[in-house]
DNA sequence: TGTACATCAGTGAACGCGCGTTCACTGATGTAC
DNA sequence: TGTACATCAGTGAACGCGCGTTCACTGATGTAC
């Protein structure tokens, strides 16, 4: 969209202020960059205001600008993380339509967004949010990540594709947390000799909600 | 043991000098410090060398006479953890035949460990040890035990308990991953609903191995 | 058309904190003679 | 039995680093008159 400002995916250094009115700019800039910065080190605990700031080439306390705190600029971080997650998710399942395909379609994606950002993963799933600003509050992108997983499923047993006894809610926890702990271990064990991400993913979704072996059904 | 002696136990402050040729308890006191400021922050990023210096009621640079740096100080407490964990296991499923229900009791106990000992177990299982240290190698407690669970798992096939077709290695990689996922985000995220542990545990178990739902076979 | 001024978009010095690590040292104690 | 001395088990000051946060400030720019 408009011109390609040279401040704009620059690293440290100059950075032209921006024009009268448009302020704001700067805030995206700082979760781009800190965003950047996950996507770099892996690790949320670099996310500091000083290394966003000098990635982005302003001076420290231009950040509270933007930001009351650090804490504040993670969750906003972490949210466009769920926001993201959530597209993903939606494209991948678009234009499937047998339940079960969806269902692993949908699952995989989950776990590849978890490998290609570990860093904005670890920070969304993991203990580095602040925990009173965690998403794991009533109303919040996670919970309505874990309705969407539910109802995806709730669309196989409606299909007969899986166990017809089960509450879709509980099979959905128990997908979420197998998957999580399986990508987790991955980003954190990178030296463990893992087998293929998607069929040990396939295999866990399909023995934990009762689906048959293969894909047809 | 012999009598207790007043610097074991004992908060901050004062602390006696070991006598001559017993300095080296001084390394088990770093380690117990370690231990406990795990066990009160449940964050393995707390350890500092001069957090667990102080702690033990020494200088900062005492700790250099034991470890070479607070990344040794940190795999010798996990070591620790590793040993703690395996007693625990195995002292679970001791007197019980039924290999179904030693697998089960084996990994609730496993779960168990991981909520009483958050701390202690995310430097075990987390992204906190050095990489170059980490317990992903090869010769590794962690190998150790994924190894252990294979054979519980072995046990149950072979008394044709479980799914015959199955890699029992494969299958306590399913296992471990999923319970490790259910767990860690326990820990995490602790204002979620979680529903009581073991039901979740034996329901994520029963159904990765392809057990009958019910405890008897 | 010119100018005073309010506002916007930041800056820069400074604070105290905890961190890992270095270096030279100290004082008690066991042992060899 | 007495004593010199080596060793052991630590100490304490100091270093530079990055951190979050405070405070008073600056300079460009749009706008009202």
């Amino acid at each position: 969209m408009d011109t390609v400002t040279p401040q704009h995916g620059s690293a440290t250094g100059q950075r032209r202020r921006n024009r009268r009115g448009e302020g704001e700019r700067l805030r995206d800039d700082l979760l781009d960059a800190a965003q950047a910065l996950l996507e770099e080190t892996g690790d949320a605990r670099r996310l500091s205001l000083r290394s966003v700031a000098s990635r982005v080439g302003i001076a420290a306390t231009s950040v509270y600008l933007h930001f009351p705190d650090i804490a504040d600029l993670k969750v906003a971080v972490a949210s466009r993380g769920f926001a993201a997650l959530e597209e993903a998710r939606d494209a991948a399942s678009y234009d499937i339509t047998d339940p079960a395909e969806a269902l692993l379609a949908r699952v995989r994606v989950y776990a590849h967004f978890a490998l290609h950002h570990p860093g904005l993963y670890r920070l969304m799933f993991g203990p580095d949010l602040p925990s009173n600003l965690a998403y794991d509050a009533e109303r919040s992108p996670a919970r309505a990540a874990l309705q969407s997983l539910a109802q995806s499923i709730e669309r196989c047993r409606a299909a007969e594709m899986c166990d017809p006894s089960d509450d879709s809610i509980r099979s959905a926890l128990l997908v979420w947390t197998a998957v999580h702990g399986s990508v987790i271990l991955r980003i954190d064990r990178p030296h463990f000799p893992w087998p293929p991400l998607d069929q040990l993913v396939d295999e866990t979704v399909r023995r934990l909600v009762g689906m048959a072996p293969q894909a047809s059904c």
